[in-house]
RNA sequence: GGGCGAAUAGCUCAGCUGGGAGAGCACCUGCCUUACAAGCAGGGGGUCACAGGUUCGAGCCCUGUUUCGCCCACCA
């Protein structure tokens, strides 16, 4: 006999498992040409730190995908892995240091890789250590790290080919810097912000003499560097000021007054003091104009010479200051309170610097052409589809792509410089010893190391062999889908596009499924610094992985945000016992079955079992198709409510009188076989949402053959035990059953107290509580049950409460429980309803409008319905005649 | 300035191609019924943000409005 704990324990369950699993090899792609294939490479987690809910999303949804398509029978590949995350790591670690009062110069570049490696064994291991946790199946023997030999190589391969092509380019160009991460960034890595500050008008002296202009500025230290004033072409105020000068205060520099197209005539004076050393657009202007391009602003945020006696200052020390002086001379004519979106470092919000520097750049329009004509054309795929509008758009105005960065942890920069010649040797290879031109041994690499996404965008084919033509690359090249954030779609999903499409010509991934972000009870974003992250973890710890995981896809919908609260995780642990306890109590009641030596015709189908098997292929249905189009959430809902409602409230209910009796031994036997197979159906069917529950239980129930549930088939429907007439039946009866049961509570009866019901059908309704005879008498605890026609007369004497469900008269003689004149109440209630519906449906069948446009089965429906209501009414008014 | 999303029961959210509004939690009534009290049976509760429109029929489609959230953008 089974002896099985009544509560379901997640975690040795889990542990226990996944071991097996991975010791069984199971997670390993296979690579049987014969079969199709199904990859997917994992969106590496930084190595920064902890994995927190929106990895355990991304995962889960990415297992339950794999495990899906295992069991389906394509040789799946999960390529799991972690990225190095350049500047995020090295802030990182950079922040340890400081803890130990270490500065990164202390350690010199050596050291200091030395650091960042031992930080990545110490949370690269953690982070595998909590997928594993998570239950994730992927192929471990393949794990990758995009700063690993393979990587690497494939980013140094790229890197020249594209210099080799004209697409990676050196130039002194305006950046954006972040003064305290000390390197620059591109456009993406900037964040907005928006900001109260002041715009400040200041006043020029016309060189002449003659007047004043003035220009409005939020940042009045830049005036310091300051080689023009423009105005619009076509601003007639202007126009004659074209070609003259003005004197810069404080600094007393002449300056010319040009005319650019940028400028726009509404805003402020339509006047606008250009700096092309420290800001975008200024900059742009001074390409045009030739203007000098003077830096006031260091790599510090501090003042250059170049700024005269406010050199050295902080940037804000200096607009005060500079403010102050413009103030006392009167060239400040006003300052207003002004919002604007203020650029910010996204990894430590130190608001940006632009500013002019040697840098290498990406040349964005030739590649961004084919990676939008990909996602026009549909052969990469957005789910939800309007992320290919977001997409698109940033796409078709991108810029060109600065992957310089002046930090120590990442790729370096495969550039050397002849200190002899002056030659740039771009290569390949690791290391550059001589130089080409000259032959000088005199090389020095270029400090800088490249963007972090610059070699996560090689992540689906350098993981797989790339430059080499592997067979990897053959079979599970491009993947099948990427799953990922809506946050990441410009740094990451863009880049690996137009890289693909440039390297493999081929796309990376035929599908993108974006999910939205784990929000907090409150729908606060999940953050260090509000402390409302959640570590998958400890949710694990509590609840288990499996519960987890079906919490995190309940309820979800493809693109949008979600929150997770307790009670999300709380009802996802109470459906796992569920499933354990409908389990138990199989599994208790199967012994002495031998699934292996039975035969069809030992078997004696009821319409419970036909109802039952038929449900189970209409979900098995459903959950396909839900998966087939990423919409998780309807195939946890599905499974939630066939296995909750159907499998355990209903037919586990129906089939205990058969199972507990032992004289019918066929009937018995009939009732064990449906519940186990309907529960391996049901195992198969939640594996890749709950796999170690499931796997567990499917291990104990042993009908599947093989070594593991992960490795079984996933079922298939058979539309041949597809019964709509079993459904209809089985319905009716339900229906009759609720009705009783309800009826008791109404009345107060004792729910244990078994009593008697009368049952008045028409011939048809007859037969079907015939053969649910014994359903009805059960589950509604009847000591009786009288069936007779719709024109049985009844025992007016007998006190009784009524019901009528599905043209059935439900009669429960309850004597002195009835209270005559709280029935009679309840029955005009419901009379009144019914003539309510019956109102509806004749004036709905009174349109003709709608009888003659609308489908005939909807007009079909609603005469049926109709009828019914009218039989309804007919009824209850007789029973109403009686009582009175 | 542009784009996108959301608005449905007290709370959190589903609602597939338009055809009588659903779940979980919370609430009320009754049950320790030999799978499960992390449970069982029953029940109450909604002007589907607002205003128009299309349609025989709108939570769903169209237009506009309001509120919240997100993304993008070089008006200093």
């Amino acid at each position: 006999m089974i002896n099985l704990p009544k509560t379901y324990d997640p975690e040795k369950t889990e542990e226990k498992w996944y071991q097996y699993w991975e010791e069984k090899g199971f997670f390993q792609a296979g690579f049987d040409p014969a079969a199709k294939s199904f990859s997917i490479v994992m969106p590496p987690p930084n190595i920064t730190g902890q994995l927190h809910l929106g990895h355990a999303l991304d995962n889960t949804l990415q297992d339950i995908l794999t495990r899906w398509k295992r069991m389906q029978g394509y040789n799946t590949l999960w390529l799991p892995g972690t990225d190095h995350a350049s500047i995020a790591t090295e802030v990182k670690v950079v922040e340890r240091l400081r803890e130990r009062g270490q500065e990164k110069d202390d350690l010199g570049r050596e050291g200091f890789l030395q650091e960042a490696w031992a930080w990545k064994k110490e949370y690269g291991g953690h982070i595998t250590k909590q997928l594993r946790k998570l239950g994730s199946s992927c192929d471990w023997s393949r794990e990758r790290f995009t700063m690993d030999e393979g990587c690497s190589r494939a980013v140094r391969e790229v890197f020249v080919r594209l210099y080799e092509k004209g697409l990676i380019y050196r130039d002194n160009y305006i950046v954006n810097w972040c003064p305290d991460c000390h390197t620059t960034l591109s456009d993406i890595e900037v964040d907005h912000q928006e900001e109260d500050s002041k715009l400040y008008h200041l006043k020029y002296q016309l060189r002449d003499g003659s007047g004043f202009i003035v220009v409005a500025t939020t940042r009045p230290e830049t005036m310091l560097g300051d080689t023009a004033v423009a105005v619009n072409p076509e601003d007639d105020r202007y126009r004659d000021l074209i070609g003259s000068s003005v004197i810069l205060p404080l600094l007393n520099r002449e300056i010319p007054l040009i005319a650019d197209q940028f400028v726009d005539r509404e805003f402020g004076t339509g006047m606008v003091k250009v700096t092309p050393a420290h800001d975008p657009n200024d900059f742009e202007i001074g390409q045009r104009h030739g203007l000098e391009v003077i830096k006031v602003i260091d790599e510090d945020a501090r003042m250059t010479d170049a700024a005269g006696k406010f050199a050295g200052l902080d940037r804000y020390q200096c607009r005060e200051q500079v403010v102050a002086e413009l103030k006392e001379q009167g060239l400040l004519e006003r300052i207003e309170d002004y919002g604007h979106a203020v650029g910010q470092c996204y990894r430590c919000d130190t608001v940006i610097e632009p500013l002019v520097s040697q840098q290498w750049f990406v040349k964005m329009e030739p590649l961004a052409k084919p990676a939008i004509q990909a996602v026009k054309a549909g052969r990469v795929r957005f789910v939800p589809e309007r992320f290919a509008k977001v997409y698109l758009n940033w796409m078709e105005n991108i810029q060109n792509w600065c992957i310089s960065r002046q930090l120590w942890w990442g790729h370096r920069i495969p550039a050397w410089y002849c200190q002899d010649c002056g030659e740039i040797i771009v290569s390949r290879a690791e290391r550059v010893e001589q130089c080409p031109a000259c032959g000088s041994c005199k090389l020095k690499q270029d400090e800088d190391v490249l963007d972090t996404w610059f070699s996560s965008g090689l992540w689906p084919f350098s993981t797989m062999g790339w430059p080499t033509e592997t067979a990897e690359l053959d079979y599970f090249y491009p993947t099948d889908v990427l799953v990922t954030g809506q946050d990441i779609i410009f740094f990451w999903v863009a880049r690996m596009i137009f890289l693909a499409l440039e390297f493999m010509e081929e796309v990376p991934f035929r599908d993108v499924y974006i999910h939205g972000l784990i929000r907090d009870a409150q729908g606060r974003k999940m953050s260090k610094s509000l402390g409302n992250g959640i570590d998958p973890l400890e949710v694990i710890e509590q609840y288990g992985a499996d519960a987890l995981r079906f919490a995190l896809i309940t309820g979800n919908t493809p693109g949008n945000d979600m929150r997770i609260r307790e009670e999300k995780l709380e009802a996802s642990r109470n459906f796992a016992n569920k499933i354990w306890n409908a389990s138990r109590f199989i599994l208790m009641n199967i012994s002495g079955l031998d699934f292996t030596s039975i035969k069809r015709q030992d078997l004696n189908y009821t319409l419970a079992d036909r109802w039952m098997i038929s449900r189970l292929n209409r979900v098995i249905g459903s959950v396909d198709q839900a998966l087939t189009i990423y919409n998780f959430g309807e195939a946890s809902k599905v499974l939630y409510d066939f296995i909750w409602s159907e499998f355990c409230d209903w037919y586990i209910e129906l089939i205990k009188p058969r199972l507990y009796q032992d004289q019918d031994r066929q009937a018995k036997q009939t009732a064990q076989y449906v519940g186990a197979v309907v529960l391996e159906s049901i195992l198969r069917l939640l594996h890749p949402v709950m796999p170690a529950l499931t796997e567990e239980i499917w291990q104990q129930l042993s009908i599947g053959s093989g070594e593991s549930l992960m490795i079984a088939s996933w079922p298939r429907v058979d539309d041949e035990v597809i019964a709509e007439e079993s459904e209809a039946r089985m319905n009716t009866i339900m229906g009759v059953i609720k009705a009783i049961r309800n009826l008791r509570n109404e009345m107060k009866v004792n729910p244990g107290k078994r009593i008697k019901a009368i049952l008045h059908a028409p011939a048809e309704q007859l037969t079907i509580l015939e053969e649910g005879y014994n359903y009805i008498k059960d589950l509604a605890r009847l000591k009786e049950l009288v069936l007779a026609g719709s024109g049985a007369v009844k025992n007016k004497a007998e006190k009784s409460s009524t019901a009528v469900v599905s043209g059935i008269e439900v009669i429960l003689p309850l004597a002195e429980m009835v209270d005559l004149e709280k029935e009679i109440e309840r029955l005009e209630k419901e009379l009144g309803t019914t003539e309510f519906e019956i109102k509806r449906a004749e004036s709905k069948l009174a349109n003709q409008g709608f009888v003659s446009k609308a489908p005939v089965q909807m007009v079909e429906r609603e005469r049926a319905k109709l009828q019914e209501y009218r039989e309804k009414k007919e009824k209850l008014q007789r029973r109403l005649l009686d009582l009175k």
